[in-house]
DNA sequence: GCTGCTTTTCACAAAACTGTCATAATCATA
DNA sequence: TATGATTATGACAGTTTTGTGAAAAGCAGC
C-alpha cells in the first residue's frame, strides 16, 4: 500500500487530498505544518511527501531540505499560482514535481503515482550475478544457463545462492549447515554431500564451478 | 478546438458563459438541465463538462455520476456560496473543480483552461500495465483479458496489484500479507495460497505468470 | 436481521523435497 | 599400486509444502 504525507495548514485541502487518496487506496498520514511534517516523516516511512510551501512554523521547502536530510521519499511541492518562481529554486533540494493550486485532487493522485514509480523504479535494480552463460538472479530468485531457465528445489537455490554470495571463499559443511539449513540444523554433515552432487546436476556445464575441497568442504570458483 | 457543455437552469448565466467562451474559441454547447447534459454529453464527447449543482429534472451531482459511466471529461461544478459543504462529498464522483456562484467568466474560462491541460496530461500518463492479451490498469482498477473486461474481488486486485507493481521479484507469503492485507493482520499464511488460487483462475490462461516459488512464496513473472 | 458476496480457516490429497544410507568412485600418500 | 580416507551417487521412505474444495466467519446493503 502507497503511504503518503500530506502537510498543509488549510484543513480543506487535508480533508480532499485525503478522502480522494483514501478512496485510491493510499494510506494518508497528515501534517498541519512544516515542523509536523518532519516529525512525522521521521517517525515513519513514506512513499510520498506532499508539502505545501506557504506553512506555519516551518515552511515547505525548509520542511523539505531538514526531511531529506534521513529519507528518500519523493516529495511534492503546493504551489500558489503567484509562487512559480520557486520552481526554479526547488529543485536542488530534491524536489520531484510541482503542483499548482487551486489544483484536482485527481491531478495529485496521478502525480503521487507517477512519483511512486519513478522512486521504485530507481531502487529495483534487480540483483543478479552473471559469469558467462550463468544468470543468477538473486531478486526474482531464479537461475538461468544460457538463457534458458533451470528450476530447482528450494534448498538448491539456498545453497547455490550461499556459495555465490561467498564465491571463491573456502566453506565448511558445518559452515554451510550452520548458514544453509540454520544452526538448528542436527543432522549429517554428508547432507551437504547430497544437496551439493544434485546442484550439480542443475549446473549442467557450470558443475565444475562447485569445486570440492577435500577434508575441508566446498567453494564456488567464479 | 476545445469543445464544452455548460448545463445551468438559468439562461442568463449560459448566455454569459457562451459568449466568453466563444469569444476565446471554444465550441459550447448549452444544456437547461441534469437530464439533458446527461444525453448530450452521451451523444457527443467534450473536452470539459460544466455543471450546475441545482437544476430541474436531474441535479449537477447526479448527472455527474451517470456522465461519468461513459465519459473521462472532466467536470467543473457551479455551487452557490452556501452549497461549499458539497465540496467534500463530490470529490469522489471525479468532479474536478468547483466555481461559486456568482462567478466572474474569466475565471470560469481559466479553470476550464486548466482542467483540458489536466486531463490531457493525466491520460498521457495512465498507469497501465500491458502483456500480450492481459491489461491491468492500476488507475481504473481494472483488469481486462483480450479486450474483456474481469471483474476481481477486492482483495484479487489488491494482490494481482501488488504481484504486477513487483513482478519478478520474489515474495515471500510473509511480505505479501504485510503489503497487501497489511501488518496489522494477524492470520494464517495459507490465506494466501487460497487468494493466489482464486486470482489464477480469474486470470485463465495468463494464470502461470504467476509462479509458486517453492519454500518461498509467489512472484508475478512478465 | 436477512441476504448475498467476500474473506478466512480448515482438512485432505497430491506433489515435491529432504535426509539417510549403502555402495561406488576418487584421491592422497606411503 | 595398495590402502585408508574421503567424496559422489542412486534409491527411497518420510516429511514438508502446496493446491483445492468446502465450511465457517465477516461484512455491506437492504
Amino acid at each position: 500500500m502507497i503511504k503518503i504525507l500530506i502537510a498543509d495548514d488549510e484543513e480543506k485541502i487535508r480533508e480532499v487530498v485525503r478522502e480522494y487518496a483514501e478512496f485510491e487506496g493510499f494510506a494518508v498520514t497528515e501534517a498541519c505544518d512544516g515542523m509536523e511534517a518532519v516529525e512525522k516523516a521521521r517517525a515513519e516511512s513514506f512513499d510520498v511527501i506532499v508539502l505545501d510551501i506557504m506553512m506555519p512554523r516551518l515552511d515547505g521547502f525548509s520542511a523539505c531540505k531538514e526531511i531529506k536530510k534521513y529519507s528518500d521519499a519523493p516529495v511534492i511541492m503546493l504551489s500558489a499560482r503567484s509562487e512559480e518562481y520557486d520552481k526554479l529554486f526547488g529543485f536542488e533540494l530534491g524536489i520531484d514535481d510541482y503542483v499548482t493550486k487551486p489544483f484536482s485532487p485527481k491531478e495529485l493522485i496521478a502525480r503521487i503515482r507517477v512519483a511512486v514509480k519513478r522512486s521504485s523504479a530507481a531502487l529495483a535494480e534487480a540483483d543478479v550475478f552473471r559469469y558467462n552463460g550463468l544468470e543468477i538472479n538473486f531478486t526474482a530468485r531464479e537461475v538461468c544457463i544460457n538463457g534458458k531457465k533451470v528450476s530447482m528445489t528450494p534448498k538448491e537455490y539456498d545453497l547455490l545462492f550461499y556459495l555465490v554470495r561467498n564465491a571463491n571463499i573456502a566453506l565448511s559443511r558445518e559452515k554451510l549447515l550452520e548458514e544453509v539449513w540454520g544452526y538448528d540444523f542436527y543432522g549429517d554433515d554428508r547432507t551437504v554431500d547430497t544437496h551439493i552432487k544434485m546442484l550439480r546436476n542443475s549446473l549442467g556445464e557450470f558443475r565444475d564451478h562447485i569445486v570440492t575441497l577435500r577434508g575441508m568442504g566446498y567453494k564456488f570458483e567464479k
